[in-house]
DNA sequence: TAACTTCTTGAATGCGTATTCATACCGTCC
DNA sequence: GGACGGTATGAATACGCATTCAAGAAGTTA
């Protein structure tokens, strides 16, 4: 019942010329006359017809199919990202093909197997949990690769990611040039480059300033444990007066611990500052002080690094990192000189 | 310098066998002798062989690819929805390839033209945004496609959809059993199928109970409009005692506005009910009552009719509605008897 | 032993396009 | 007018696989 599709040959039948006019006068690779291309095209959107883009890859080696592999997301930066990368990878001709891939080792073998069947052209891998071993066997597998925020001790891999550690520094000194001293930092996953990372600019800020880490834990990305170890952090004797959290989703736990269960006044009692702009931080609730991930940028850089290794398979991988940016709001004490919403809280880039 | 793929030729040739022997082995088709057909699989792992989906697709007419068709992911109800969608589909064989849908007729051209050329074996159209025109090209288009989440007045489309009309009542229900009487609603987008039946069920129930709207509102789905009319609501003579709000994105920021700018409790001095059962309306900061929409199944179901429309293209097309629950917490006002976190709000399935 | 069935297998072919390759055409230049 | 460069075009082919077809092998029955 499925109607049979118009093929080339049928379009070149009725306007009265060979195939390989038809697949001329569509891919441009050769010249055709003017008046008979026209004819073609006449006769083509008479009859409907669209190229066949499997027939297409399979001559020619080029699938415009870029595979995109995700862990989750759930977390909004990653959905923003797919987003973006699918909308500038669709202008340049290619269409975007989602793998989502667990941590099983089965999971990853079938993930590789799927994106060398699929003939994709080129691979973004975009998430920080994705394993070792799969960015290692789709490495392998010599298909065009980007990493996108996620660090790899590949100096072979293509990587965009963002500047984590200046991010982390950045926003450390911001609360040190505001006078507080008892700073603690609640930190992302310690087997993330992303949270290792932000952990290292806030040592290397508070060890610049001659001042003494209060604590530093793990909070693994996740919201819970982020509240959780805010309770503890002020069960002690000393009590922190600024909090640098590794993500605003766990800043969010952390100001509600803070303001609802411990009576603090933020930034009064408490600086907190955050990391990412996630939407909501805008939010007059929340009004969180945050680093912003230029995440635009990245995308724009992550694609265009990926289509010139299609283009060029002996390029040689390129590493970036992008700066990110200090949102000055309302849940940190300002240095004196600074004023709040330094930067728009509209445009929101992460 | 890309390295050349094995062929089911090169694996023929090694194993000494020919190369439909090798097809036969891949695709089950046809009885191989088993002494043979594991030489064959050793050799191709050797080398490690990977069948050629393109190619397969040529000649099957079978691509073993859906197109997920979507307008934004900035809402996490789709970024959900599409994770599951893909897990659910691999699971069965199939990938998925995204295409984002602006609203411009120029874009829904383009994105009918990818959807054919990619020979995309089934589509699932998955935004409440996506325009009747693009609906009415892909249905043209004769490919199996599902309607997710998304009304359409056509009974010869699928669809599944949650059932808008019976959330409403269920919160304006539960609002009226709880001694409420002046009970406004911050209506969905009316140009929507969701924001027009969500209003209904609210209206039959006012309606069943002798009660008079108190106001109703089109706020189009939007964080800020519903806040503005918040504002306005209780500027009025005769104020609210409870809000029914079409979104928990919008209702997040309706309880910023009550909470903060006019000083109200909540639920002590107004009520209010959201729709979605978004992660953060679990957060105690917001503590949100809610409908939540029932997924998890919904995916299912969607899946499993695409599935059986491309098994059987002569398959009578099929409407789905799935009812929501009611998710007691902590913004309404407690009808007597009932008691708060009657469902978990840890198993959030929406 | 001949006729028949069942199971295996390779040669040939087709899917729809892009790319040779060869040919024919047209105009140009000496 | 013959040689030459460029353009336009169709016939043939390749891409990698699945499928049809025919034929061979092996086993069965009469």
């Amino acid at each position: 019942m499925a109607p049979p599709r118009v093929t080339a040959s049928d379009v070149a039948r009725a306007a009265g010329v060979s195939q390989p006019t038809v697949s001329r006068v569509f891919s441009r690779s050769a010249s055709v006359d003017p008046t008979k291309a026209e004819r073609v095209r006449t006769v083509a959107r008479e009859l409907g017809y669209i190229p066949n883009l499997v027939a297409r890859t399979l001559n020619s080696g080029q699938s415009f199919r870029i595979g995109v592999v995700l862990a989750y997301l759930k977390n909004g930066f990653f959905s923003e990202a797919l987003q973006r990368m699918s909308k500038a990878l669709n202008a340049q001709g290619y269409s975007v093909t989602v793998y989502f891939a667990g941590n099983s080792a089965e999971e990853v073998d079938d993930i590789v197997g799927d994106l060398l069947a699929d003939q994709v052209d080129g691979i973004i891998l975009a998430s920080i949990s994705l394993s070792n071993e799969l960015v290692a066997r789709v490495r392998k597998s010599g298909i065009p690769c980007v990493l996108f925020n996620r660090g790899q001790d590949d100096p072979k891999a293509s990587m965009v990611t963002a500047a984590n550690s200046d991010g982390g520094r950045q926003a450390t000194e911001f609360l040190i040039q505001a006078g507080l001293r008892r700073i603690a930092h609640l930190a992302g996953w310690q087997k993330a480059m992303n949270g290792i990372q932000r952990k290292e600019g806030y040592l290397a800020a508070m060890n610049a300033a001659g001042l003494e880490p209060l604590a530093c834990v793990d909070c693994h990305f996740r919201r819970n444990v982020a509240m959780e170890e805010t309770r503890k952090l002020f069960a002690r004797n000393e009590v922190p007066d600024a909090l640098f959290v590794a993500t605003d989703h766990m800043a969010f736990g952390v100001l509600e611990v803070l303001k609802e269960e411990l009576g603090l006044r933020v930034p009064e009692d408490v600086s907190v500052i955050g990391y990412d702009d996630a939407p909501m931080a805008s939010w007059k609730s929340f009004d969180l002080t945050t680093i912003r991930q230029p995440i635009g940028q990245m995308i724009d850089r992550t694609v265009s690094i990926l289509l010139e290794e299609i283009r060029d398979r002996d390029r040689p991988p390129e590493q970036v990192e992008m700066p990110g940016q200090l949102i000055v709001r309302g849940t940190a004490r300002l240095p004196a000189g600074w004023h709040q919403n330094h930067a728009s809280p509209i445009t929101n880039g992460a």
